[in-house]
DNA sequence: AATCAAACTTAAAACGTTTTGAAAAAGATT
DNA sequence: AATCTTTTTCAAAACGTTTTAAGTTTGATT
């Protein structure tokens, strides 16, 4: 492994002029800029990452910490967003150092990495409301971006989507088509994403002079299953008034209403309207449900982008006021929803 | 951040001798090593790894490429073994490096980490027939451990289960029951683990006296999608003499096969015996199943720790050859499987 | 030809650790 | 008291890069 020295000796030059060559510095000439080129490509000279991160105090490596849990879905997702992560990074000459958070303490993961050098900073998703892995990374000072945010208030850089519009506009669509009685299943209430979309549901409900029936509004892993579950359920019950239009805050949810409802005998979307949110993954494509489901979509993948780079512009020294991006999701209306029908004029009371 | 310099300036003492004494090298005296210990707790020093990095020219890092591939239980397998890895190697004091391979080269993400010395070595899974990656981190010098292997005269470190008595031995069980028409439903014969599945399914078929009709045999990707398509050709077809008994490389397509024969109002085992390989995955449970899966069983989870032992010794020196385990899953036997219907009697042609 | 600026190059310091070889201190033996 | 061990400590080198501050060329301008 050849180093700057040598290529300095080589040539008769100072290892800061092999040096400067190499990083495309303006005060060293073209001739000698080429003469080390060559010399380095001839050599096969590959700078020590590790000397250079003792220099610059850097890892070149940012850090994302997977919590264990129990549910399928965040597989998928968490796949979705380590891939899209992994290639935004590798664009910026940055690696993805992963742990995983094996429960206990929420900072835990985080401190461990810290104390190794191991990162110049952090991706955090999926954030809890109040999160604690906020207030430790912001006490040790170490640049941290993140996928969503824990509070509308949030000082901190982040991306996220609207989540309280994917939720109004949804009730707003299905409103506008005549439904009255529209049943949300959100996410785990443990997350932020799932109190703001749980908010905007409530309030569009509220602005089309809607009310929400007991258990209309659910809580509950995103899986098909719990899907099926809380479908049939609502569609058995509701004392003879069952909704006739599902939001899904995810497309697996869908697939469960959309399984129960053909249990059912009732057809979507003569009978039943569903729609659900949609993070674009490739195993799950609403565009391929039968009939087509109507979604506000927000690709995961393409929120891994601005991620990676508030990251990296965050550790370069760019102001964290900066960094704070809301984008809204896109409303696609497809073929699983339709106009109310007959038998659903009537609200909650 | 304290460093050893100024430890040893505030106590007098060298750094040379600071850092012997927090190493707890044995020419150090205890009292000086008490002193030393207290004044770098008192100061909150900690080593720089960057700094321990470029002197030992280690990184404290090992490495593993996730594949990205289409199907959905990977994800699932992978968190597994993400997880199990994260912790064996975090009680050896080591941390994992995650990355993607985007496609084209097989070798092209391992290239990368090695150019930006990350990584002390790799950890490779899913090995396909002489796999490339192999030669390439062989002729680079890199250590690395296997879990599985690309041939059975491996010559490199590896940790695999004999996937052969695997396919065997559930062949074994199901003639002993009196089956004769016994159809496998393999994985992808892309990966070596399914070669060597496949070789003891027919060996053992063969041995028994049991022909296999042509179909019987599928190599398709583990998913229960699949497993359903699959079971409903076979009872469907082979000239009205289906499978009396289903062997499948995974527990999802177990799970596909038996609501194939749900659908056909066949009863397990009663009708048709279904047996498994279990990965044991946490949301996979096979003695959850109705009624619970007789399988061959090997943790995926324990792989973990010899695999994750197997590369930080060899790190450390230990000889290659050493580095090899080859371990039998367990046969569990549950209610899925019983004896041959009677009109199973005879074997296909 | 002298002066000045611009362009280019370098020696040395820095990053913080580990390790080597030597030296000093302490203790034991004559 | 002198010598010899053994124990303990240290100065310096090493790892390979980047950066600073100080040089030296080169070329243009007076």
């Amino acid at each position: 492994m050849a180093t700057l020295k040598e290529i300095g000796l080589e040539l008769g030059l100072s290892p800061a002029t092999v040096s400067r060559a190499l990083n495309g510095f303006p005060e060293v000439s073209a001739k000698t800029r080429d003469r080390v080129r060559e010399a380095a490509e001839r050599l096969g000279y590959r700078a020590n990452r590790n000397a250079q991160r003792l220099v610059s105090g850097r890892s070149g490596m940012v850090g994302m910490i997977v919590k264990t849990r129990a549910d399928l879905r965040a597989d998928q997702t968490f796949m979705e967003i380590l891939m899209g992560l992994s290639a935004a990074l590798a664009d910026r000459d940055t690696d993805l150092v992963l742990a995983v958070d094996q429960g206990r303490d929420p900072v835990a993961a985080y401190r461990r990495m810290l104390e190794r050098d191991m990162v110049d900073g952090f991706i955090l998703n999926a954030p809890v409301m109040d999160d604690p892995r906020i207030n430790f990374l912001r006490e040790a000072g170490v640049p941290f971006v993140l996928h969503g945010r824990d509070r509308l208030d949030a000082d901190y850089p982040f991306f996220t989507i609207d989540n309280y519009a994917v939720a109004a506009e949804s009730v707003q669509l299905l409103a506008a088509l005549g439904h009255k009685r529209i049943a949300f299943l959100n996410g785990p209430v443990l997350y932020s994403h799932a109190v703001r979309r749980r908010a905007g549901y409530l309030d569009a409900m509220a602005r089309f002079g809607l009310p929400v029936a007991e258990g209309a509004l659910t809580h509950d892993e995103p899986s098909e299953a719990a899907g099926y579950r809380q479908a049939v359920s609502l569609l058995a019950g509701q004392r003879g008034a069952p909704p006739t239009a599902f939001i899904c805050s995810s497309t697996l949810l869908a697939e469960g209403v959309m399984r129960a409802a053909k249990d059912r005998r009732l057809s979507v979307p003569e009978d039943v309207s569903v729609m659900a949110h949609d993070d674009d993954l490739p195993l799950l494509r609403a565009i391929s449900f039968t009939p087509a489901l109507t979604v506000t979509r927000a690709p995961l993948r393409e929120a891994c982008i601005p991620v990676a780079t508030a990251l990296m512009d965050l550790i370069g020294g760019t102001d964290p006021a900066e960094l704070q991006t809301l984008t809204r999701a896109e409303l696609v209306v497809r073929d699983s929803t339709g106009p109310a029908p007959r038998n659903g004029d009537t609200p909650w009371p």
